[in-house]
DNA sequence: AGCCAGAAGCTAAATTTTTAGCACATATTG
DNA sequence: CAATATGTGCTAAAAATTTAGCTTCTGGCT
């Protein structure tokens, strides 16, 4: 898969791959549940069809029914997503990005949350 | 504007977003030049003018030449976009995505980025 | 065995997106 | 003061996306 192919999905394309990652995996079912103005059934299983045949998405059976998963790690898939927001939106700046999350979030980061944070930063230091 | 607005763009007009979001601001030829997959000119400045009319955009008369800006604020537009990536690729933990941002860019964080982010946290943990 | 429910695939139509072409306006410049 | 270069807007055609309908298959139940 070519790197910022993400970029090339069109609407509903994007908005299934971003239930998927959310879910790690689903049903075609659990998809159509999940997507905003739903539309039929079998529309998101024609969808689910073409990200197949782009080679975005794979599927295993599960009794009867299709389990999709994605092709890329979710791992690998979250690395070029918050890059394209660091160039996006930060000027490339890590630090910016950061800071912000971290700034967004001021009420939600409990006093373990920010520990955690700080070993990540030790550990980074510490190479 | 609504909220996850941005999740309603085609691809089109999403990728002209970026460019305009990480360029602050930007004339037609100049998103022209920077869009993948280049299309027309004519073709740029239909899409500019139709998220104009969604309200995504607006300009400002620049001696013959129209720059386009955003028209809601990087800063509330990013909070949008990391925010979706935390909820798909993170389950919504922030933990999780900063240690990611930093892990994936350990060669690129110089002794004093570190520093700085290590700044940020002490302010968030003393609220 | 026959029937129903829940999957799936395929295909063609509807809609949206994407595109280029043409017409018009305004500076610039030879 | 033409001619050219560089903008813009509008519109319709082309292409891609999105959708629903119809058909088929399989397993469970009465």
């Amino acid at each position: 898969m070519h790197s910022n192919s993400s970029q090339n999905l069109s609407r509903r394309e994007r908005q299934i791959m971003d239930v998927i990652y959310a879910r790690g995996t689903a049903t075609s079912a659990e998809v159509l549940k999940a997507l905003p103005n739903p539309p039929s059934y079998s529309c998101v299983r024609a969808l689910l069809r073409i990200l197949e045949d782009k080679g975005y998405l794979h599927h295993r059976e599960e009794g009867q029914r299709y389990v999709f998963l994605p092709t890329e790690s979710r791992e690998i898939a979250s690395r070029s997503a918050l890059q394209r927001v660091v160039q996006t939106f930060f000027d490339g700046s890590l630090v910016n990005a950061v800071s912000a999350l971290v700034d967004a979030s001021d009420a939600k980061l409990t006093p373990g949350e920010l520990k955690k944070i700080e070993a990540i930063i030790q550990s980074a230091k510490s190479k």
